[in-house]
DNA sequence: TTGGACATGTAATGAGTTACATGATTCT
DNA sequence: AGAATCATGTAACTCATTACATGTCCAA
């Protein structure tokens, strides 16, 4: 239901698979994630659908590249699925379901998931903290003159640091019990 | 990767498929789902490789059902998919995706989305809030006597209970933004 | 007797992962 | 010359969703 969608925000802007997968990294894979070999075929399944055009460029960097860019059908796309309202309980957490049966295994292991764990959110909180930071050094307007576009993407950073801060106090919480 | 080990987790005591997806209704719901139709190739192959026997019994209510067993050898493969540590960042959450491209949609539209986020969250803690209460009813114990298996599950549900409602309150700061 | 809960599946399709394959360009 | 990065893909497989198909047992 949905890599087709992602790249449909994505290309906000012209941009190729290769890059695309790199904007990938660097902001919606706090919550998605996709494989170049997932990208590809979507992207020619789009363009296939009329979603998307393409044309080959040539890069400033290495071969030429085949750079995608969104079609009004592809922006209507986009705008009804945004428009249905929120796709909502779908999320497959795994973490959270290997903590429900963690009593299979010895405490000392539980305690060590739970660190891991906790470890882990409080990386993210770090990588979102410092990409704030970056944003805020580079953005005079940051956070209250911002964009529509640039309000959502601050709207969702603010929700990933709020959560990953309780995360980070539930997991210690685990752990001290 | 894993509706095997969460299937071979909740087999902690026998049942059939059809119980198991009440079960998953009732508990794992809040961060895994999986209908019917995947469940049950999903016990046929689980127990093709041994890690599960079962056989057919009656049933109090309607038709004999097949009741599903933890083999040995089921049981070692989910310590070990426990053992080996959280399985981090693999959560594919849509909604917040959605948000991510919002801008693309009106103002009006825009505040609904959240306000239907809102209430789902809303709705996600109320459930939870209610499941504990009716626990906590239920089980002298709760929640400081607990034995192992208690401790994860509250583990678990304390998790949920804390971030939906920081969720509630980030998505009341979006609203009235 | 009919509707609802109980019970188990298959088939077709779509989505995602892992492994493989290829080649251009740039930097050292 | 060799490694790193840039760039695009295919193939095989696994996992998940949707639609279909079938049948039992019980209560109203």
């Amino acid at each position: 239901m949905s890599l087709s969608h992602v790249l449909l925000g994505m290309l906000n802007k012209p941009a190729s698979g290769y890059e695309l997968k790199q904007y990938f990294e660097q902001s919606v894979r706090h919550f998605w994630y996709a494989e170049l070999s997932q990208i590809y075929p979507a992207l020619a399944k789009l363009e296939k659908e009329g979603m998307l055009s393409s044309k080959k460029t040539a890069s400033d960097k290495g071969p030429s590249k085949k750079v995608y860019t969104r079609t009004s059908s592809g922006k209507k796309e986009l705008q009804e699925w945004l428009a249905a309202g929120p796709v909502l309980r779908t999320e497959r957490i795994a973490y959270l379901t290997q903590l429900f049966f963690l009593d299979e295994i010895s405490n000392a292991k539980r305690i060590s998931f739970m660190e891991e764990l906790r470890d882990d959110f409080a990386a993210r909180h770090k990588e979102l903290k410092s990409a704030e930071t970056n944003w805020a050094a580079q953005d005079p307007g940051f956070p209250d003159q911002l964009p529509d576009t640039g309000l959502v993407k601050h709207m969702t950073l603010r929700s990933g640091l709020l959560k990953y801060a309780v995360m980070v106090e539930w997991c210690q919480e685990c752990i001290a019990f």
